[in-house]
DNA sequence: ATCAATACTTGACGAAGTTAAATATTAAGC
DNA sequence: GCTTAATATTTAACTTCGTCAAGTATTGAT
């Protein structure tokens, strides 16, 4: 990233870091806030500033009891470069063009008929394509794309293990994308990048720990503690939607019983559903109507889903502390129908002051997933 | 800790630490595992060998086809400096003089009449003393005594916020006890400093990130993760006890139902001995007496503990992925009941991978508590 | 004895921070 | 307008802690 050396002095990183995440701040308080000398700030922004990464704000707010020099704050150039994030779905592609603050700038939805290596991977290439030549001139300033996939992915060789939904197995996307597209390219499961994106860039900004949950046909959870991803020594972590809190709960498809997964994901929603309407052909949305208007057989199941996703974040809370917790996902769109729900179960189960943990629990663009990715290219570009 | 800085070098404490926890290591060896120029651990041994800290043993096995300088390997000197660790309960002291490599050299145990803060200052007091002035001349070569209680304990400032089992709020313990004794003191939450020594000193050695689970009255969890202890941001953290999971289990005195602490905790098994065997004044020897015996009541009850435990293990597993799990306490002085039905439930709900993570399951002499609090005390030499 | 192999040490160098002093810019008081 | 106190930033000398490259040490094999 910088001309002399392959890796970058701490205090650059930091700098950087702290600017993207935290918005303009003058040499200062990025020392205060970074534990290091002003002379050292002044050092490690020249050369940010040089590159075009960052510049210096005119002096605004006035400090103290009225005088002294004022402030230049440090602020990101959000347009020196730009970044391509895709989210891969078997059955279809999400893709944005983020600018260096993690702003969406486009975004472009293309369906998929087959999740074939072979057919993803050509329909990637055409996405990028007109992402990059969408109106904004974004090709020219675009030197990273980052790829998110839900499964087992080894971000440091971008390697995609193995990826139940898109019944891939041992994918070199990362050689197989750079290659298409000329991009630098990282690729990380996509509850990981989401979690990277909200800890950057959203509710996590600033929190040593923090952990977001996902809510959907799965549910899943990331996990930031001491202010880094926890990965899980064997490819495993944040598998909230398989703690089991049920005894005599259902039989979940990974074989455990009374799975989170099992009782609030939404398939298991709807299953649910139409078992107590009795009617077999009920969609998650009708569900969602029909509880809506009141229907106390279809509201339970929303009511017990709500239940299992809290005691599965309470044990999160209990277990790993984290200064803050974010709910989101597709599932919440209704989100109406579970938040009580959700935040009793937590409270019943959070064990004492665990149970102080603020909860934000709120709906999620589909974007989103594609801004995770391109999220984690940001994060490439600032530790190299 | 060394002359001339308050904080060291990087390098030294590295070099310090491995050689600790890996036993004895040639300076080439050393600076492959931490990724430093053999130059570099021969000038950060230096200073640790002129201390006494380290020393070089004489060459032993002959590396490679045959040729080459024989390697010094450094070891610990380690009787080059003595610790205390005293774990307190509510009715008892248990003290321990260790030496530099976590070896437990002198135990005693003392009761306790009263849990009141200057009652057992007082008795901490002589057990300190009595511990210094057993045989092997500690006195003159120790000048740290770390302390471990249960409870919320900020090891930063040694305040001991909260202790339910002691009563304890806000007791100034570290400065209390360094007035007294006039050693520097570490105070750290029980199972934590239980952690903390298996990470270093045993079954979690090398191990990035490693749980150990403690089954007892209560049920608790120490984590680390990316090296480090979990410590929580509500002081929260490892709490596996108070996971729930069963929906429609016994409520806990937390207020949640179904914790595991209120199914496995052995208070909770007692309880439900003594209501299935029908004998009121069952005590919890006599119940794993029963049980061994072929009583398939009281046998259920173990069974049905060892499950819930498994299932909270289960949970750890899938939510951060530690490399491996120690599960320990006094409850398993019985583990021959337990066993089974723990890896059972575990392997029940642990997703995926999760499940491969290596369980050790194994009881635990009382005097591990204190060791525990000992090795915090070493460890607070080597950061120094 | 010589050589290849491996372990360790030394000293020059460089990266990346520190501290202390200089410089810049402001508001307030006179 | 000038001075002063306050705050921000920069500069330069210095410190720390590492690397690299070259040397020394010790061994088995030829």
């Amino acid at each position: 990233m910088y001309p002399k050396a392959d890796v970058v002095a701490p205090a650059v990183t930091a700098v950087f870091t702290a600017v993207l995440t935290e918005g303009p701040l003058s040499r200062v308080r990025l020392a205060r806030r970074l534990g290091l000398s002003s002379a050292a700030v002044t050092k490690a922004a020249r050369p940010l500033i040089e590159m075009g990464y960052l510049h210096e704000l005119a002096a605004t707010e006035r400090t103290g009891p009225g005088a002294g020099r004022p402030a230049s704050p440090l602020a990101v150039r959000a347009d020196r470069e730009f970044f391509v994030g895709v989210k891969i779905t078997a059955d279809e592609l999400i893709g944005v063009v983020c600018d260096l603050c993690a702003q969406v700038r486009t975004a472009i939805h293309r369906p998929l008929t087959d999740p074939d290596v072979e057919a993803v991977l050509t329909e990637l290439g055409h996405l990028v394509d007109e992402l990059l030549d969408s109106p904004g001139g974004y090709r020219a300033r675009t030197r990273r794309l980052g790829l998110a996939v839900s499964g087992d992915v080894d971000p440091t060789t971008g390697l995609v293990r193995y990826s139940p939904f898109l019944r891939w197995h041992n994918v070199p996307l990362r050689e197989r994308a750079e290659k298409l597209t000329g991009l630098t390219v990282t690729v990380e499961n996509d509850v990981k990048a989401l979690t990277t994106a909200e800890h950057w860039f959203g509710e996590g900004v600033g929190a040593e720990s923090f952990a977001l949950v996902t809510v959907g046909t799965g549910i899943g959870c990331g996990l930031v503690i001491g202010g880094r991803l926890v990965s899980g020594s064997h490819g495993v972590a944040g598998e909230i939607g398989h703690i089991g809190i049920d005894a005599n709960g259902p039989t979940c498809h990974c074989g455990g019983r009374g799975c989170v997964e099992a009782i609030a994901g939404t398939d298991a929603i709807v299953g649910q559903a139409r078992q107590r309407s009795g009617r077999p052909e009920l969609t998650f949305d009708e569900a969602v109507d029909l509880a809506r208007r009141g229907d106390e057989r279809v509201g339970a199941v929303f009511a017990r889903a709500g239940n299992a996703i809290g005691c599965g974040i309470a044990a999160v809370a209990n277990l790993v502390g984290p200064a803050r917790i974010v709910v989101s996902g597709e599932g919440l769109a209704a989100y109406d129908l579970f938040e009580t729900h959700i935040r009793a179960g937590f409270e019943r189960q959070a064990f004492g002051a665990a149970a102080e943990c603020p909860l934000s629990i709120r709906p999620l663009p589909f974007e989103e997933w594609a801004r995770g990715a391109a999220t984690v290219s940001i994060q490439a570009l600032v530790a190299s």
